[in-house]
DNA sequence: GATGAATGAGTGTTCATTCAT
DNA sequence: TATGAATGAACACTCATTCAT
């Protein structure tokens, strides 16, 4: 195994998340990350070309663990479309509880990224939306969906009013349970999707 | 005195909101809003103690003036609670319509503002929030709506999904008609919410 | 009379003094001192070309009535010179105790506007030290003081080590009184010029 | 590393004393600091905090070498204490002549520098100062000075007088040479110290 | 004269990025 | 690769001074 080895790349993103949670990513020096993952600072710019290229890493790295967790679940067949739909929405979730300075950085940040460098964006972002997409119209198909609804509409409906509610629940966690909060989610948007 | 030859101080706000859609709050440059407003770098600092106070402003005049159109909405007795909840939807598609920038600034900096200064943000937020609740829990009482949610969830969720799709649309307005997306978010909302 | 037709140009100078002698002379800004005079800050600028002439002001007025004062003892026929040297340590001691304000503008600024522009200076300095040179050379001629020193260096040196001793008792006037330091003075420095 | 090609930091002192004393601290521009030092303007804040914290390095060096040659002085056992009188004078004067530019800074802003940050000026003056007054006492205790002076008193008069005289000599040397006024300092302080 | 809003040149300081070692 | 001292462009903010009223 190459454990002390260390992977200083990966160091430096994860001490960057908690940096960009914490300070925002305007506001968080670059010295700063180097000094949580335990690097000099020269060092960064050895893994990375510069500061956007470190969110943007992130965000990749982020997406495509999603994508293929949202993909694994829209392959099996066991489960019916309303089923894959609770598990999209129990996908976030467990994202926010396993990593909430990742969350933090991914509802604060994300807008300003895409604003910036579009094409820079990790096209895993889209995948993810798009799959998620597929099922809502696996549903329909299937006909336990509403078909009088437009699936990408609603689709940003529902992606926006779970972003909003984990930053909520982020910045005052003693407020709700994210259990109370993914049941409450569930509930009002499967009455919104259900025929 | 050469105060007064059309009031600067606004002047100055509705260039800081073109700058701030533009570039970002942090990437505005405080000289470009003056140059924009036809006002010099330093008058800037006559009306308004520092970059953040110009932020602030903007968002206190925002939800005043969105918290009394609500307020409005809410006093009538010739409509009931569903048609309120349209009104609050509308309210927001409205604003969108007439100010994009304005908008686009709500979208992408108020989360920043008010992590970095909660006191220092508007009441009226607050007020705004919790007279939209008011409508649901009416709704409710009326027996319009559904008791088998949390309001105060479904609030947030109701109003994060609004500001993503909102977002989306200043981004590419050309996708979606914003009437399409408005109707599509009251029908899929009030699936979710009426009895 | 006319009193509340009042003064402002003077006003001005008296409200100066204040806030140099608080801030220092770089750290003082014109708004504070027109605050204080009870003028617009406009006022200012009727009554004195810039900061700087305001400064001048203040030395000139200082030295031109200590000046007065040193030519009057210096003219009396009634005294010796020994007597008239202790009026001049005694004049620059009265007015430490009547305006220490005054005192503390005089100990820390005299030399930068001494040094910036050393033709605006008021030639009431040059004169009044001039003036306390002919007392000593006096003195030296009535066979009082000893010959044996150059008049024009120790001048100097009484001359700064009052303004010392004086900035010392400003910082911290309940250490020594000002009488105990003033008597010091006379008998340190009758003994270093009395034959 | 880059760094110790001459020690920048001692650089960097050095042009700041050049730059102080011809304009002043507060005119100093910290840009023309850096030109002089041969050093880019972001290098003076790798060793130096701020603009004001140059000063106070200056003072404390400045302190410092004073206070261990007078140190040296004092504790000699084969001069008496008129001679050692003489020394820390001459100390004064040595300083001056090897570096007027340091001299003049001492004069114009350490009086500021005080006033501003007490705690934050070098505790090498005051030791300077106590032991200049440890040697005119030993003068006393050993009946070579008058008891009839305070000595805290005289210490500040003649250190006041010191002062003056060599910034007026630094601001026209031409006029008297350092020589003529050392010995007239010398003379005329010791005629009222001694018994 | 008197005002005080308006001005804009000026500057200390920050910090992402570089590069000699 | 790794370092961290060195860089210098960039910018928010200040404030003495002006001038239309």
């Amino acid at each position: 195994m190459r454990l002390k080895e260390g992977n200083k790349g990966n160091d430096i993103l994860l001490a960057a998340i908690k940096v960009f949670a914490e300070s925002g990513y305007h506001n968080a020096k670059i010295h700063k990350i180097a000094e949580l993952a335990g690097v000099a600072t020269g060092s960064i710019y050895v893994y990375y070309k510069n500061k956007e290229t470190i969110l943007q890493r992130i965000f990749e790295q982020l997406w495509e663990r999603l994508y293929n967790e949202l993909a694994a679940i829209s392959r099996r067949t066991d489960i019916n479309a309303i089923e894959k739909f609770d598990g999209l929405i129990d996908l976030l979730f467990d994202m926010f509880i396993k990593d909430p300075a990742l969350a933090v950085v991914f509802v604060n940040e994300q807008n300003y990224l895409i604003q910036k460098d579009p094409k820079g964006f990790t096209p895993y972002y889209q995948k993810f939306i798009d799959l998620g997409e597929c099922i809502v119209v696996e549903g329909i198909d299937k006909n336990a969906f509403t078909p009088d609804i437009d699936v990408k509409i609603i689709r940003s409906y529902i992606f926006g009013g779970l972003r909003h509610l984990l930053h909520q629940w982020a910045q005052s966690p003693e407020e709700y349970s994210l259990d109370s909060i993914r049941e409450n989610v569930k509930y009002f948007s499967k009455r919104g999707l259900l025929k």
